[in-house]
RNA sequence: GUGGAUGUAGCUCAAUUGGCGGAGCCCCUGGUUGUGGUCCAGGUGGUCGUGGGUUCGAAUCCCAUCAUCCACCCCA
């Protein structure tokens, strides 16, 4: 078939069965976080693109590669969200909220855009569910936080997964900590790679996301972050790791989880599905002390996390949704119908009926046969069937689909006759 | 940004050496005057991704291009 509009590289349609499976997430979703305090906020898809560069910050793959950046017919600088945090923090001062008292939680749940390569479990349109809690500093929170995203995976029955966490100190002890990376690996920077070079001049971090062997080995010289941080991130770490082990939650250590995102301080951590398979991260958070305070408002503690929906639906269900074997949404009761006239009559019926179950009205003119296919195919209970002579008897004959009986019913006791049937 | 693979019916895929474009599923019709699943019979459906080239002849060989998938990279 000559399709003539193909939707953009990266994005994906939805439809029938794994819609579904959308939808349930989603309500199980919206139940456990609510359970942990979280509402949910809602921010434009849209924002200043200032507003990116400066909290995920210049030096990050996201915002060097990866944003949907414009400008509008007004001049103003936009950028289609890549993330949520940066804009929950922006709504969180634009509305006024930093004297509430307490920890405001929110959660969030929509799509997000990078512009990358697509792959499997990867794509320009995505979608994550997260949280932000804004005004706490204390580690038991950021304990609470993993243990609502563990949550989040229980709730809709996914195993098989590992809590990696680390801490990347705070603006007391990272510099030092980064300046002695930086000149620990300059004197040995024939040894790395190419983008590990450039890395560790822009951002020395970074360069514990390389997955070259010659790197990574060269990288087991240096001693870890977690090992470098001053006494209060080693406290809040440890402190963290307390109110996990409360709650039972099984974490690893993992020194080399320093994030891609700039704002992150002290706790970082990922959930992630078996290693063997790529994009295996389904979950990423921690805690982002700084960021508030960058965008303009008073100094203020926060932390979170995102989830990727497309991954973790993959990890749920790691074989194709096929459109053409899912079924059509289902019904209760079809109406097959044979001519206008007939039609005209059982749409009017169906109005009542509907006030009780799913009513499907068959417009298609087509013979008995075919509609009693459909009515099958839909998982129909019951098939009203109307034709001239009902239309002059005002009345229907009604089949069961289980056992095959058929009756005749009167018009005006058809609610009735369809409600004894489906219990309802 | 880099590398690899694949594009044939709505879907999944065949097509021998370059020689008449096929099967299964789906869909439609009939068997059954106006009655589902199973069965039987028949049928619709194709710019062989696109554009060039080679050839008597191209789905098949060559070039270009587009798209998709996978991997690197990064991340969700």
């Amino acid at each position: 078939m000559d399709i003539r509009y193909r939707r953009p590289r990266g994005t994906r349609d939805v439809l029938l069965e794994e819609m579904e499976r959308w939808r349930w997430c989603e309500e199980r979703w919206r139940e456990v976080l609510e359970r942990y305090g979280y509402g949910e906020i809602r921010t434009p898809l849209i924002e200043p693109t200032d507003l990116f560069t400066r909290a995920v910050g210049s030096g990050t793959d996201i915002v060097d590669k990866e944003m949907y950046s414009f400008e509008t017919k007004g001049g103003e600088q936009i950028t289609l969200r890549p993330e949520a945090t940066a804009s929950v923090v922006r709504a969180y001062l634009e509305n006024g909220l930093t004297r509430q008292p307490g920890t405001l939680k929110f959660y969030y749940l929509g799509p997000m855009f990078r512009y990358d390569r697509p792959q499997a479990g990867r794509y320009r349109q995505f979608h994550q569910v997260g949280v932000e809690a804004i005004g706490s500093p204390s580690p038991v929170l950021d304990a609470e936080v993993i243990r609502a995203a563990v949550a989040l995976f229980e709730a809709v029955d996914a195993g098989g997964l590992t809590v990696q966490v680390n801490t990347i100190g705070c603006p007391e002890c990272r510099p030092a900590y980064v300046a002695e990376l930086q000149a620990w690996a300059r004197a040995r920077a024939e040894g790395f790679c190419e983008t590990c070079r450039s890395r560790l001049e822009i951002n020395p971090l970074r360069l514990f996301d390389c997955k070259v062997e010659s790197c990574r080995e060269l990288l087991a010289g240096v001693r870890p972050i977690s090992d470098a941080v001053c006494g209060a991130c080693r406290d809040h770490h440890a402190a963290l790791r307390a109110s996990l082990a409360a709650m039972d939650v099984a974490v690893t250590e993992d020194p080399s989880l320093v994030r891609g995102l700039d704002y992150y301080t002290r706790t970082t951590f990922e959930i992630s599905a078996r290693q063997d398979l790529r994009q295996s991260a389904l979950c990423g958070g921690g805690r982002y002390d700084g960021l508030v305070e960058q965008c303009g408002g008073p100094p203020t503690p926060a932390v979170g996390f995102s989830l990727g929906v497309e991954r973790t639906l993959r990890h749920l269900y790691p074989e194709e949704f096929d459109p053409q074997l899912s079924r059509q949404s289902p019904v209760d009761v079809y109406m097959a119908c044979l001519g206008q006239p007939a039609m005209i009559h059982a749409l009017a019926h169906a109005e009542l009926l509907r006030g009780v179950c799913r009513v499907e009205v068959d417009t298609t003119g087509r013979g008995v046969k075919a509609q009693m296919k459909s009515a099958h195919a839909r998982g129909a209970r019951l098939v009203l069937i109307a034709g001239d002579d009902e239309l002059a008897a005002g009345n229907f004959q009604m089949k069961d689909l289980n056992d095959g009986h058929q009756r005749e019913v009167a018009g005006d006791g058809l609610l009735a006759a369809v409600r004894e049937v489906l219990g309802s």
